[in-house]
DNA sequence: ACTGTTAAGTTAACGTTGTTAAGTTAACAG
DNA sequence: CTGTTAACTTAACAACGTTAACTTAACAGT
């Protein structure tokens, strides 16, 4: 082991990244566990055993903490999507898209609602965030694989013929499932709605909205 | 005008509703400009010039006071829906629904937020909350009525004949209208993602859900 | 006209939040 | 040995939602 060779320097910046990710793992228990709203500095820092401001000398603030996560989560998502790469009928491809982006959300709620269902007002002020969430992050990545997907089976002409902008159709495919699993994070507790089950959900939207943009056999 | 023959009982409880209108209608100024975090109760306060805690004698918590705005959106929601009803065809009336959903969200983004797009508690802990969000009220019905919308559409033939459970294609139709409109509201400002006009995004997904729901005429 | 009750509204306070400023401690570089 | 810097702490600020205790005024009953 290269332990005992490492420079001041490094030894130095590898700590700083190990107190990093102790903050992270902390911290993204308790989102799990109870929200954005229901987590605060001064719990994740009681559980580590720091002061709360020791974490804004990694953590600009409380939701560059809280992109911190979801970056790693954006990263799952893309490589979920990657392993469908390999399924060769392109249209299934997008089918399996849809059921991994359900899935995601179902398993990661309150990630997902911090990444999919509240507005960041990132753009419009820092330069930071910009980089941090701008193009070629993987979350760009999820949706240009989506795009990607959608242009491959629109060339090989599995489309109707009417529809020729390749992101018009990610957006409602992106759009469909997502509306599935957001009003299941969101609602899915209420009782005075009688819910299907989400898989039968799921399934559903993916058939009639990939059946609805498909070409029709005839 | 019979203002001088009430009773000091009745007079009273008008002045109360009307104090109570009163927070109502700045506290929904502030919330439509500020969103549900953007706003305290201080704000809404200093606004109509009482003391902050003043409004506790109308409205059990800030929440509550929300929900009371909340709770006049799903009559305006459920009115525009009852103006569809009066269209003859079934499946353009679902149209129509989806046109009018979605544009309400558009139209009252943040109280849109609030109603589906955020989790309430309401059903574990408090009764008073149940009685005000439970079956019967403007959501409720919307819901209801976009269900015998789809029940009529399905004793009239229209959907694949797979289809049984008017409740799995309702949820799947409101799925959609929902993830068009929640996604604009949450990421439409990001500009990361080449967005196509929210108008194209609805008119499309009603085109691609719906015929992907009906019959094939063959 | 006096009295008790009640509603409407106030001020003061509690505990919590995100965050900043200033200070401490220890490890390093020259 | 000294100056610098990173890591971390304590103290504090302003704002939050909310409760408790109080004042003020209008009413009902006698």
């Amino acid at each position: 082991m290269n332990h005992s060779i490492l420079t001041p320097d490094q030894r130095r910046e590898r700590e700083r990244q190990d107190t990093r990710q102790t903050i992270l793992d902390a911290a993204r228990e308790l989102f799990i566990a109870e929200g954005y709203d229901g987590v605060s500095m001064r719990k994740v820092a009681r559980k580590i055993g720091y002061s709360p401001t020791a974490i804004y000398d990694y953590f600009v603030d409380k939701e560059d903490l809280f992109l911190g996560l979801c970056h790693s989560d954006f990263h799952r998502l893309a490589e979920t999507f990657v392993q469908i790469a390999c399924v060769p009928d392109p249209v299934e491809r997008l089918r399996g898209i849809g059921r991994g982006y359900v899935g995601f959300g179902l398993k990661n709620p309150n990630h997902y609602r911090m990444m999919f269902m509240t507005a960041h007002p990132h753009a419009s002020e820092g330069k930071l965030r910009e980089v941090q969430m701008g193009k070629g992050n993987p979350e760009e990545d999820a949706y240009a694989f989506l795009l990607l997907t959608v242009t491959q089976a629109m060339e090989a002409g599995a489309f109707r013929k009417d529809l020729q902008d390749p992101h018009a159709v990610a957006q409602t495919f992106w759009a469909g499932t997502h509306g599935v699993v957001s009003l299941h994070i969101a609602k899915g507790d209420d009782d005075w709605v009688p819910w299907c089950p989400i898989r039968d959900r799921m399934e559903l939207m993916l058939d009639a909205l990939l059946d609805g943009l498909l070409k029709k056999k005839d």
